[in-house]
DNA sequence: CTGAAAGCGCTTACAG
DNA sequence: CTGAAAGCGCTTACAG
C-alpha cells in the first residue's frame, strides 16, 4: 500500500518530483532522480492505475471482443494481439460475449468498455446497430478482425476467395459431387464467415454447372463434433458425395472423423478439404487454405497501437492477409472421375 | 464523457444523491431514485472505474496468470473463470506469460496486478520464491489451478492418480513394451504437471517389472506437432513399443499421426493414449483418462468470488475433481501379448 | 530543477 | 432522505 506520498518522504523531496523522476518527463536533477528511484524501488513503489488514469484519461487497456474464445481461432488471434499490446505496456481486456448457446451471444455494453479500455479489438462480431452507437459513443478506436465494417480499420482474409480457392481445387481434380459442411442456423446474425464462404462455395459451383444438394450441406455450430454428427448421417445415405468441402478445418476433422467409422478412406473414397491450417491440420494429413491467425491478431494489434499513439491518421486500412492452398492428403481425385453417384456398398466392397 | 455532476445536474439533485439512487444502497426516496435514473440513462451515464477503484480500492478485476494461453487446456479453463466471474460483475486481466520458446516464461511482476486486480487466478505454473513474495506482497487472494501451492486454495487433478490409471490400464492389456511422450526439457521449471506425470508412469511400470528406455522416451515441447515429430524418429526404429502412453492428448494425436505415416495402424499395431479428454479426442478416437477442464475454471472462479466476499474464511481448500477412463478405440492388447520386441517390418507385412 | 495546489470522478462519513 | 465536504493517489500547469 505504499504511495507516492511515501516514495516522497522517503526521498525528501515533493510528490510532484516522484512524478516526474518516475516518469522520466520533464529536467530532473540526476542526483534528485537516484535518490527517488532508490526511494521507490526500496518501498515497492508501483504507481496506482486507477489514480493515474483518473487523471491522464488513459487506461493502458484494450478491450478485445470475442464471440467465442475458447476455441482456436479466437484464442490464437488474441494471443497475437496480447504479445503485441504488452511490449507496449498495454494489456488486454478480456470480453467474451458467448452465450448459452452458439446462436446466442451476449451483446456489446458501454459497461464493458467505458473508462476501462482505451481502444476495442472486436473479433468477428459485426455489431448490431445499438452496438454500433455504442461504440461510437465511446468514442474509443476500433479495429476488427475477420470481417469488415465502416469506418474502423480491419484485419482479415477474402473469405470468399478462401473458399473459392478450396473450391475450384477440388473441382479441378474432377469433383463433381461436392457436399458442404459449415452453414448455420438462419438465427446466427452475429457471423458474417459462415455466409460468405458459402456463397463463394456456391458460386464456384454454379460457375461449372454443379449444384450441392440440401442433403449434402450440413449445417452445424462450427465445431469439429458437430460436424462429425451430421456428416454420420451423410455417410449413412445411400448417395454421398466423393468430396466435402467444410468451411474450417475444424470442421473438416470431424467430416474426416466420420467417414473413417463408416469405413470410408479418405482420399480414396471421400476426399475432405478445409479452411485454416489449424494446428493441427499437418498432423491429421488435411488440406487446406491457410490463413495465418496468429498475424491477423498482432497486426490488428500494431494498428491499434497506432491509432493509440495516432500515428494512423484517418485512414482506415483493410488489411487483406494472403491465403495460401496447403495440399496434403487428404485429397485425391474422385473414384469415378466425372462424378455419377456411388453407393455406400460399392465402395466399402472396393 | 458524462460524469456523475452531469446526472447530478439533470436531476437536480447533489453527486452524493446520484452515487446513493444508482447503487441502490442507502434510503433514497422513490422520487429522487426515479428522477436520477431517467437521467442516467438519458445522458448514458456509466460510472468511471478509474474513480470508483481510487476511492473504493477494488477494482472488479481478477487476474489470471496462465504460462500459455494459446493452447486447449489454458483457453478452456480461462473461459470457465470468466463465465463465472462475468455474472458477479467481475472482469478478468490476461496474464499470458507465453516466452518466445517452450522452455522460457515471463516473470509475473507486481506491475501486472498493482491495484488492478482485486485476486490472481495462477494457471499450472508453480511460482519462484521472487514472485511468491510479490504475490504475498500484493495481498491479494491467489487460487491456483493445476498445482497445489502452500496457503493457497487450488482446484485440479491428481496428475499421479490420472497418469497411473492410464498406465495401468494398458499394462493390464497386456503391453509390456511401452514407450512416453512428454517429457520436457530439464530448463523447465515453470511446470510441474510434465515431472508428476512422467513419475507416476515410471513407477506403474516399475510396480511391474518394467521399464520404459531413453529411447522410447519422447521429450517435446507438449504440442501435437512436436510428439509426432519425435513419435516419428520412434518408429522409424527397428524396435519400437507395442504402446505409447501420451501425458496429454494433443500429444497422443501426434504419436497417432506419426504411426500412420509409418504405415502403422491404431491400435493393432501400435495402442496410444492419452490424458485430457481434448474436445477432438472423441473424433479421433482417442482412448484417454478424461478431466473437466473448464469445471477446473469455474470452480476456480468461484473460489475466488467466496475469498473476495470473504466467504471463505481462512480455509484452504485442495479441490481435487475426479477423472475418469475413457476408453474408445486407439488402445487395445498388443499383437503378441507378453512382450517381446516387434520389428518394423513384421507390422508392415502383417 | 523543484514545490504548492488544483483537479480528475467518484464514495462516504458527517450533519441536518 | 439529502447535501456539503473530505479524500482516494496521482499528474500537471503555474510559480519560483
Amino acid at each position: 500500500m505504499t504511495t507516492i506520498g511515501d516514495v516522497a518522504k522517503a526521498a525528501g523531496v515533493s510528490v510532484a518530483t516522484v512524478s516526474r523522476a518516475l516518469r522520466g518527463v520533464d529536467r530532473v536533477s540526476p542526483h534528485t532522480r537516484d535518490r527517488v528511484l532508490a526511494a521507490a524501488s526500496e518501498l515497492h513503489y508501483v504507481a496506482s492505475p486507477a489514480a493515474t488514469s483518473l487523471v491522464s484519461g488513459r487506461t493502458r487497456g484494450v478491450g478485445v471482443i470475442t464471440p467465442y474464445f475458447n476455441r482456436w481461432f479466437f484464442a490464437t488471434v488474441v494471443s497475437g494481439i496480447e504479445k503485441v499490446l504488452r511490449e507496449d505496456g498495454y494489456h488486454v481486456l478480456l470480453c467474451d460475449l458467448e452465450g448459452h448457446t452458439f446462436d446466442t451471444r451476449l451483446p456489446i455494453t458501454q459497461t464493458m468498455l467505458w473508462k476501462r479500455a482505451d481502444g476495442a479489438i472486436i473479433l468477428n462480431v459485426p455489431p448490431v446497430p445499438s452496438e454500433r452507437s455504442v461504440l461510437d459513443r465511446l468514442g474509443l478506436p476500433v479495429v476488427t478482425v475477420g470481417n469488415r465494417q465502416p469506418g474502423w480499420p480491419s484485419v482479415r482474409i477474402d473469405d470468399g476467395a478462401a473458399m473459392a480457392l478450396a473450391t475450384r481445387y477440388v473441382v479441378d481434380l474432377g469433383h463433381r459431387d461436392i457436399g458442404y459442411a459449415g452453414t448455420v442456423p438462419a438465427s446466427i446474425t452475429h457471423l458474417q464467415t459462415p455466409y460468405d464462404r458459402r456463397e463463394a462455395f456456391t458460386k464456384v459451383l454454379s460457375d461449372h454447372g454443379l449444384v450441392c444438394p440440401p442433403e449434402w450441406t450440413l449445417e452445424c455450430d462450427w465445431t469439429a463434433a458437430g460436424a462429425a454428427e451430421h456428416a454420420d448421417r451423410l455417410f449413412a445415405q445411400r448417395d454421398f458425395p466423393t468430396c466435402v468441402v467444410a468451411a474450417s478445418d475444424e470442421m473438416a476433422f470431424g467430416v474426416m472423423s466420420a467417414a473413417r467409422r463408416h469405413g470410408l478412406r479418405v482420399p480414396e473414397d471421400v476426399s475432405v478439404i478445409g479452411i485454416d491450417d489449424h494446428v493441427h491440420a499437418e498432423i491429421f494429413d488435411l488440406t487446406t487454405v491457410r490463413q495465418d491467425v496468429e498475424a491477423q491478431g498482432r497486426r490488428a494489434g500494431q494498428i491499434m497501437l497506432d491509432a493509440l499513439r495516432s500515428r494512423a491518421g484517418d485512414v482506415v486500412v483493410d488489411d487483406v492477409l494472403d491465403v495460401e492452398l496447403v495440399v496434403r492428403g487428404s485429397t485425391g481425385p474422385p473414384r469415378r472421375a466425372g462424378g455419377g453417384q456411388r453407393t455406400k456398398e460399392s465402395v466399402v466392397v472396393a
